[in-house]
DNA sequence: CTGAAAGCGCTTACAG
DNA sequence: CTGAAAGCGCTTACAG
């Protein structure tokens, strides 16, 4: 293992020097040389900085925690959206710990998970929907670390997209075109915040143009009849085959949770890789004042 | 912050004791009354020990890296895979940092992805299959840090699902029904080694037992034509769509990289959380002995 | 502009 | 059985 010391001495300067150079400090001095001379030294050893030798001294460990449930129905999770969280995190100069709970572990009172039982990160970012485990909550305020929750509409210290928003540009779109027989298919209001906030953007537009709703509620894959509407705004792909078959495409606007596009149809996606980048900026903001209550942000649908 | 300084003077102990207690070290003993002071203590106190101070010290991080591509195609990856390798590095008390590396960033020479850069895990998963780009290799190589491949065959120090044997067992279970005539629907052999293997299990298997093969091999999704076969071993599940209106179910055997089984059919699913927990048990064993080379370790289809 | 010293939180010999 | 001391790799004042 190599160490800053190793490449002190072979730079022939002070182990301090070869700390300034390597961590590009600018308000210290030095000579364009001995800066060469150090960062050549460095490379040449293949000397790789301990993070722990940095931590301890800072007092921050570079880690960012990612937290969620091991039952799917908790936590949103795509490779998209792990793709923007460790491109966030290492923007931030952070790497990424994950980190997956099933909700019997955390019903044992007992258990306390690895995470949050070390000080092995700076703060967590929560991946789970309001229906978490109740002991969830606890945990966290008893470890007292910077916390952000993802995909969860809360008070504060909270990143989520912004169902709201597309649902109600979607059913816009539908009006500009002329339509004033507009339906809705999509989830009965459930647990999660975004199934209300969808109804309620379909709800607001169709209000703020003076029009009539027509909504078609789902509990399952049922078959959806909206006879007396012309278009339609939906959330289900399931539903668009059905919905297919009776209107033309340019009369289906589609918001959806998956990632694909359907060809022909105008698709709002879920922006997780967008929603992974904001959760950890959010995060950084919240271990700088860990103290202040960041107002909630949303994230556009795409 | 709570430092084990806190917890030893709360207690009326040493800092000694207090780090002999937290790592209910045996060889030294401590009264009990002095123990169960120490836990309740540090339980009250929310005592969160540092891990970079351990780390410093012992020279270990405790952290397990996981590498893959953002590019799909190079590296397997499901969330049950994250689950066994987050379940396997609980299990050896580490903590499991994740980063994605697109093919771009790693033609770029200047660039070493962060993980890489510093000394922040203790050894590295790897999951980029045979094709993965040459940088990376060197990359690996330089940073002289214990890895294992995932999903890969090589000489050593791998781990990687036993397509060779699924087939071989699919196709035994047909000829155990008394079929001669048994064809094989997959994949060409292509980069990846396990197109190879699972031709080369079926071959195996039906030359065990002096039978004719009998194989279609897929480029795309085509139409399969084994006209002469009573039963067929599949690797795509979209074959098997086709395969079930010429032929009765029990007389497909399905292999699949899916985790569903399909109804009615017998299937061997892709063991991606044994591989995960796999992967972290050599990987421990690596980074306990790096010089020593591991043969390589199969696993099972469930 | 550079270097010697102190200290971050922890654990491990070692002395009592 | 317990505690004082040393040291892991690093960075940050501070003295020269």
């Amino acid at each position: 293992m190599i160490r800053s010391a190793d490449v002190a001495k072979q730079a022939g300067v002070s182990r301090a020097t070869v700390s300034v150079v390597l961590n590009g400090r600018t308000d210290v001095g030095i000579s364009e040389a001995t800066r060469l001379r150090v960062l050549e030294t460095a490379r040449a050893l293949g000397y790789r900085p301990h993070r722990s030798g940095r931590a301890i001294r800072s007092g921050k460990t570079g880690n960012l925690a990612f937290l969620l449930s091991t039952f799917n129905e908790r936590s949103l999770f795509s490779p998209r959206l792990l793709d923007g969280l460790i491109d966030g995190a290492a923007e931030h100069d952070q790497h990424l710990l994950v980190s997956r709970l099933s909700d019997e572990k955390l019903t044992d009172v007992q258990f306390v998970p690895k995470i949050l039982r070390e000080f092995a990160a700076d703060g967590l970012i929560l991946n789970y929907n309001s229906a978490a485990p109740e002991r969830l909550f606890e945990l966290i305020t008893e470890a007292r670390i910077p916390t952000i929750w993802i995909n969860d509409r809360r008070d504060a210290d909270c990143v989520f997209p912004d169902d709201f928003s597309a649902i109600y540009q979607a059913t816009e779109r539908l009006i500009a075109d002329g339509h004033t027989q507009i339906g809705y298919a999509g989830w009965h209001p459930g647990p999660h915040f975004s199934m209300h906030d969808r109804l309620e953007g379909y709800r607001a537009a169709m209000n703020a143009h003076g029009l009539l709703e027509s909504t078609a509620l789902l509990e399952t894959e049922s078959i959806v009849t909206l006879s007396e509407a012309t278009a339609v705004v939906c959330y289900s792909p399931d539903v668009v085959r059905i919905l297919r078959e009776q209107l033309p495409e340019n009369n289906i606007q589609l918001v959806t949770p998956h990632f694909e596009r359907l060809e022909n149809l105008t698709t709002l996606l879920l922006p997780d890789y967008p929603l992974g980048i904001a959760a950890v900026a959010q995060l950084m903001q919240k271990i700088e004042q860990p103290e202040r209550e960041l107002p909630p942000v949303t994230v556009a649908y795409v």
